[in-house]
DNA sequence: TCTGGGGTCCTAGGACCC
DNA sequence: TCTGGGGTCCTAGGACCC
């Protein structure tokens, strides 16, 4: 694969460019867009660029946000109208290269080696103008033979940039920067190169790479190619697509300590869970329960399926023989639940055949289960059919 | 006034099988 | 008295990203 040219679209602060887009009063103003501190959401997800400035930068606390700068204004995300822009965004792209993979909901890899009139540059110029123009929003354009130097491209100059990134410039441009900078590297992997004496990404590339590799496993050998900025994943539009699991979480407005506290909470989740199943065309074949308890630690426990499904009762039946099964009785600051191994719904027919009379066979477990709960907890949630293999229809 | 919510990928370790 | 051993599948947890 010879000579590709990739670019890394990167929308600028995006959640916070909707709301000025959409306000023109919030234009040139610190702004954070933020959770409903009441709530224990208080943390900021998005600044503009003004409010980072000041230092404000996320996931930083609400509360130490306005502290660093007294007329931030604050603004609860709208995540459906990001969504929509979102989308706006994504149909721009795609007329220039149905090769678009879009990896967030504000940015994407485009490969454009086969739609080059001119030069590189003044397409991503004229994308970034129109994204500016049409949308409102600013970007960063990253441009390169790959998507990791793409990526790392993109990065370098922000709001409104264009950064070209060749392999022969490697040794200048992304060897000097902190190992912490390549994508992939957070903070623990960067403790640990630091007590290897390996601070930036050229000193990654000095080292041997079976030392690495013995030190990282497979992450320590994407890291080596990565310092001389090899990558050969292709743009795939398809991978978007390809949910592996889909889930619903929330901090509660105050800590739980009882499955009677908690279950209005799962059962919202768990009808959220099924609609969007649904609407995704998949069936679960495991359920994933996730507590977090107020001394901030995180539980995860999963069941699988004997038939998959993306009913809501059946959802719920399972979060809460999870929470029988693992909840330690300590106060719980969030739950939620996820749909895990998912798989389309064309084939989930055929797996339900094929486990039908292992069906049968577990049908008194079930009943099992069920008298244990309906005895605690009483019968409105908990009902006998709710798990059921889904319709055919 | 501590610390959101949506995900993906990798690994360690136990269960199970032959 | 020792207590095989290798492969595979599954689960929980951790790191990371936006």
């Amino acid at each position: 694969m010879a000579g590709r040219v990739i670019f890394h679209v990167d929308m600028n602060s995006f959640y916070a460019s909707v709301e000025a887009a959409d306000d023109p009063i919030l234009k040139g103003k610190p702004l954070a867009i933020a959770g409903n501190a009441k709530k224990r959401k208080g943390i900021v997800v998005t600044a503009s660029y003004e409010a980072r400035a000041k230092g404000i930068k996320p996931p930083l606390p609400l509360w130490e946000a306005k502290n660093l700068c007294r007329d931030l204004i604050v603004r609860e995300p709208r995540f459906e109208r990001y969504r929509e822009k979102s989308r706006q965004i994504f149909e721009l792209l795609f007329e220039y290269t149905d090769l678009v993979q879009p990896v967030s909901i504000d940015e994407g890899y485009m490969d454009v080696t086969d739609h080059i009139n001119g030069s590189a540059v003044a397409m991503a110029e004229e994308i970034q103008q129109r994204l500016l123009d049409e949308l409102g929003l600013p970007s960063s354009i990253g441009i390169a033979p790959n998507k990791f130097l793409a990526k790392t491209a993109s990065d370098m100059k922000k709001p409104l940039g264009i950064t070209v990134m060749r392999k022969r410039e490697i040794r200048k441009n992304l060897w000097p920067l902190p190992a912490e900078e390549m994508h992939g590297i957070g903070k623990k992997t960067a403790e640990r190169l630091a007590l290897h004496h390996i601070h930036t990404i050229g000193d990654i590339a000095e080292q041997e790479p079976d030392r690495l590799i013995s030190l990282f496993g497979v992450h320590g050998g994407r890291m080596y190619e990565r310092a001389f900025g090899r990558d050969d994943r292709p743009v795939d539009p398809e991978k978007a697509k390809q949910f592996k699991s889909i889930g619903h979480s929330r901090t509660l407005p105050e800590d739980a300590g009882s499955l009677e506290e908690v279950k209005p909470v799962l059962k919202y989740m768990a009808d959220s869970v099924s609609a969007r199943l649904k609407r995704k065309y998949v069936y679960a074949s495991g359920i994933q329960l996730t507590i977090r308890y107020s001394r901030w630690e995180t539980v995860q426990r999963s069941s699988r399926l004997k038939a998959p499904l993306d009913d809501a009762e059946a959802i719920l039946r399972q979060a809460m023989l999870l929470w029988e099964e693992s909840w330690d009785g300590e106060p719980v600051r969030l739950v939620g639940i996820t749909g895990i191994d998912l798989i389309p719904k064309g084939s989930a027919q055929k797996q339900l055949d094929l486990f039908s009379y292992e069906n049968e066979q577990s049908e008194w477990e079930k009943e099992e289960m069920l008298r244990t709960l309906n005895k605690k907890y009483g019968k409105e949630i908990i009902r006998k059919g709710a798990v059921r293999p889904p319709d055919s229809s």
